[in-house]
DNA sequence: AAGGCGGGGCG
DNA sequence: CGCCCAGCCTT
């Protein structure tokens, strides 16, 4: 969890987690669509289909316990060098490195690294790492980005291991380490259909297992091409999900949800549509040919693993989204009194 | 080595 | 609005 996110996010998730899945024997005996669902909303979902699967390959290769041999530690899936290094160090007392965003920039500032690659971190802080408590050494190289060496505006005055800090010896403090980012993020628009059936439960399909916002749950969407009106994207979309529309429909424009991603920003522009007829309940089914509804998906999980669901309001709650997809169905019942 | 991959908080 | 966060995986 503490991949790319903050502490003090990962903590009330940590909590409702731990509550969830006790014991790596949980975890692994977990459906994936309950571990997806547990860890909406703190992004990068790959993280938690790794750890899904490396509770799964604990019980089968470690007999639920934890190795704490580094080698087969990283060969477990989301066991980088970084996660690798500090849960042997700190849980298993190895003398290893363990180089996070804080210490790849303490340690650039430290030795006026401009541009260090990986390889020659985890070198340097290797040979940092005393045999003695190398966890509590990590933690504290850690802490000390967190807390004195932060990226703007650093507390050198406060900081323990000044006198040895290049950077600051020559004045480049606020140039290390390197920044990256060139250029905006592009622009995305999507067309993203608002569709209900008769009992008013609304249209959802879920995404491909892996790539982006894998695994989980949306409203139908389409990128809008060129010279496309968006509104046509989006009963593009609700048609490729199974929808049964009127040709002649009226779409309602009911709102515009924008969300930045790691690599560019999307502007869900979305229609509710009318007239979602008969083959309504046909799409109750996978749209997977081969794929019945019963059949145990990846993760034994209780939804198709590919295909569409009419959710009314329960079913929605128990789904697994993406955060702007949780705004567009605050949208969507916000504007069904109106429809 | 580079790019894909979320979401939130802060200056 | 840009930057960054207890990075990993694929190409």
């Amino acid at each position: 969890m503490l991949q790319q996110t903050r502490v003090e996010t990962v903590l009330p998730y940590y909590a409702r987690w731990l509550k969830r899945f006790p014991t790596v024997a949980a975890l692994a005996d977990a459906p994936l669509d309950d571990v997806l669902k547990s860890w909406e909303g703190l992004g990068y979902y790959a993280r938690a289909r790794n750890l899904h699967r490396a509770a799964r390959l604990v019980q089968e290769r470690h007999g639920g316990s934890l190795p704490d041999d580094p080698e087969a530690l990283r060969a477990l899936p989301g066991f980088g060098e970084y996660t690798t290094g500090a849960v042997a160090s700190i849980a298993y007392g190895r003398r290893l490195p363990a180089v996070d965003g804080n210490v790849r920039r303490v340690l650039s500032r430290l030795y006026d690294l401009p541009a260090p690659t990986a390889a020659e971190l985890r070198e340097t802080a290797a040979a940092l790492v005393p045999a003695d408590r190398p966890g509590d050494f990590n933690q504290a190289l850690m802490e000390l980005g967190a807390t004195i060496c932060t990226p703007r505006s650093p507390r050198c005055a406060e900081c323990p291991v000044a006198e040895f800090c290049l950077a600051l010896a020559r004045g480049t403090v606020a140039e290390r380490p390197g920044r990256k980012r060139v250029g905006a993020l592009p622009l995305e628009i999507v067309g993203t259909a608002v569709v209900r059936d008769a009992a008013g439960r609304l249209l959802l399909v879920r995404r491909p297992a892996t790539g982006l916002l894998g695994g989980l749950w949306e409203f139908p969407g389409a990128v809008v091409g060129p010279d496309e009106a968006p509104e046509a994207a989006a009963r593009r979309a609700a048609l490729a999900a199974g929808a049964v529309l009127a040709p002649d429909a009226a779409a309602t424009a009911i709102g515009v949800v924008e969300h930045t991603f790691s690599h560019k920003r999307v502007a869900y522009r979305a229609f509710a549509f009318r007239g979602a007829g008969a083959a309504a309940a046909d799409a109750a089914e996978p749209s997977g040919a081969g794929v019945a509804p019963g059949d145990p998906v990846q993760g034994g999980g209780r939804h198709p693993a590919t295909g569409r669901t009419w959710a009314d309001e329960t079913a929605l709650a128990e789904l697994a989204l993406p955060v702007a997809q949780r705004k567009l169905a605050r949208l969507a019942a916000a504007a069904r009194p109106r429809l």
